[in-house]
RNA sequence: UGGGGGAUAGUAUAGUGGUAAUACGACGGGUUCUGGCCCCGUUAUCCAAGGUUCGAAUCCUUGUCCCCCAGCCA
């Protein structure tokens, strides 16, 4: 993330602070920053905003991307939150250097500043309750009332507040509120509430502090105080611009950084909200927030996407002010483009079919050699051992194959990859229930390597492995978490859990794997041949029993050709 | 019947007065020891209607539709 790259700007964000730079304003600094609230996972929303933070940041010459938390509600943030916050932005690739900060180490500054509004007769201590000032505030379309505690003298505004501070009052029975305008049409600047009483420690002030500022007073002057330039955040926060300006204006302070607006990401087939997330988790529907269907930054690393194909999807994606519904398969083509040039290749079944090559030696075992990665010859070759005993994938052999079906069936030819063509000369059933349990072939020794001398070819080539020599290993294979795309077209936004998909996860117990994948570090990427990308397991896999998530599976003509084969 | 935003292909983004671009997807084809990758082709007249102009997605007018706001959450 070092150095700077020129780039032109590509989007609107990225035009207004060149126009800035180019007019000298800010002394031609960028200072930007991501505030999260340590109250939840980071997921894949958040990426976008982090990639434009710091993306904007390294683009410019001395710019610098702040981590900041807004943690001023201790209510609901967790020092734990912090922690999976900062090690997220570090996979991604991201460095704050020593611009880490808190809004809770604002408390005394900002309490200052509060006061200092009260005297400029700009702050009143309010005692009405929330149900109270919820009454007063008014409607969309109708002005509010003003609290009958809007004149008290500052003399006894300035001794309530330090009271409310001292703690001598109840959660809820007094509030600080900006004194601005109860008929504004932005609900907003209707005498906001910037102080209220929380008798509830603090992860970081312990018990310091029993009242805590609100987000509207807090977050426009932790960027001043931080010398912020550019303020980004989503769409929802536009109607609280102007009481971003009203605060800074009014404590007329030097610095008085931009806020400028972006639509939030939204992707299909998955929710995206930290509260339907947390719902999942809470409820059990998922196995936590690394769930691997979870758009959580952990889910997706624990799934096996890269940081970098993550990246490179903020980056296609574009930022506008749009709302917009992200096309899950662009993330999907975003990963297997990264993975398709850095996988190791490796074969593995999922669903084995064993086939004995009946003209194949008993006690013969070859080693045959297998290229790495056919996209990048640097990363070598392998050998893998091949003998009389194999499995292929179950879906690989039809009895009865349908048009354009180009796999195994009685009496055709096919090859095995970096092995031998064979012909398939018996299906061997379960005499009870029917089912397919053995195939029997004959290999024809000429096509060693895969290719035979008389230039003879055959429709397609299959993925194996050596019955006495694969290992054992389970995958689990993931869906979309949802069965619509846009839940929220769904008449009950509140019911995105009646769009679970129930085949979301699929457990494989009994896949085989070539035995190349003995020492898999957990957390370790491959393509299983004509299957998908996977990754071991970095919870659940160990050395004795490996467990494999597919990340997503590779681009599937065959199946394409079948659906449509099917209408 | 308040205020704030937004409308360009299935999706996302570009274009800011001169004959609508890019990516993903979809569809068709080529290539192939992965039905993968790669390559080629097809896929929109820019929310609507008026107006200004030689010329408009871009400017003006009037509509329509969508999103956000009535937490002592952020």
């Amino acid at each position: 993330m070092a150095g700077t790259v020129s780039r032109p700007a590509t989007d609107f964000i990225r035009s207004i602070i060149a126009e800035d730079l180019k007019a000298g304003k800010n002394q031609g600094r960028v200072v930007t920053r991501f505030p999260p609230e340590p109250n939840g996972f980071l997921h894949i929303g958040h990426a976008k905003s982090i990639c434009l933070n710091f993306g904007i940041a390294a683009e410019n010459e001395g710019g610098i991307c702040h981590l900041r938390f807004d943690d001023t509600n201790p209510s609901k943030e967790e020092a734990e939150y912090a922690e999976s916050i900062m090690a997220d932005i570090r996979w991604l690739g991201f460095d704050w250097a020593d611009h880490l900060y808190y809004a809770s180490d604002y408390f005394e500054k900002l309490y200052q500043y509060a006061v200092r509004l009260i005297k400029d007769g700009k702050a009143y201590v309010c005692d009405l309750n929330a149900d109270e000032i919820r009454e007063c505030r008014g409607t969309l379309t109708e002005p509010g009332k003003e609290s009958p505690f809007r004149t008290r003298s500052v003399e006894e505004n300035l001794d309530l507040f330090e009271r409310m501070r001292a703690g001598e009052y109840e959660d809820g029975s007094r509030v600080l509120r900006a004194k601005i305008d109860m008929a504004s049409p932005n609900m907003n600047m209707r005498d906001p509430v910037i102080y209220r009483i929380l008798h509830v420690p603090h992860h970081r002030t312990g018990d310091k502090w029993c009242i805590y500022p609100m987000y509207d007073f807090t977050h426009c002057l932790s960027d001043s105080i931080e010398g912020i330039t550019h303020s980004l955040c989503s769409l929802e926060f536009e109607d609280h611009r102007p009481l971003y300006d009203w605060v800074l204006d009014e404590l007329n302070v030097d610095c008085h950084p931009q806020q400028i607006e972006f639509a939030r990401l939204n992707l299909t087939y998955t929710v995206m909200s930290k509260r339907k997330l947390l719902e999942l988790v809470e409820q059990g529907l998922v196995k936590g927030w690394d769930d691997p269907r979870m758009s959580t930054i952990s889910g997706l690393r624990r799934r096996g996407y890269t940081p970098e194909s993550i990246r490179n999807f903020c980056e296609r994606i574009g930022v506008a002010k749009r709302d917009s519904m992200v096309d899950m398969a662009l993330l999907e083509h975003c990963v297997r483009e990264d993975l398709n040039k850095r996988a190791p290749r490796v074969m593995g079944v999922l669903r084995p079919l064993k086939v004995v090559i009946d003209n194949y030696p008993e006690d013969l075992v070859e080693e045959l050699e297998a290229i790495n990665n056919p996209e990048d010859p640097g990363m070598g070759t392998r050998k893998v051992p091949f003998s009389r005993v194999l499995y292929i994938e179950q879906e690989d052999f039809r009895e009865d194959p349908p048009k354009k079906f180009f796999r195994l069936a009685p009496g055709r030819e096919v090859r095995l990859r970096y092995a031998y063509f064979i012909r398939c000369v018996d299906v061997v059933k379960d005499e009870q229930t029917g089912e397919i349990v053995e195939l029997h072939c004959t290999y024809d020794p000429e096509t060693k390597g895969g290719s035979a001398p008389d230039g003879r070819k055959v429709k397609a080539t299959l993925h194996w492995v050596s019955a006495p020599h694969s290992i054992r290993a389970e995958a689990r294979l993931y869906d979309h978490l949802l069965v619509k795309a846009d839940p929220s077209d769904e008449k009950d936004d509140a019911d995105f859990k009646a769009c679970l998909n129930s085949n979301s996860l699929e457990v494989l117990k009994t896949c085989r794997v070539e035995p190349s994948l003995k020492n898999a570090e957990p957390g370790s990427r491959y393509q299983f041949e004509r299957l998908g990308y996977f990754c071991v397991d970095s919870v659940d896999s160990f050395e004795e029993s490996l467990v494999f998530n597919r990340t997503v599976s590779l681009r599937d003509t065959w199946a394409r050709i079948e659906k449509a084969l099917k209408k």
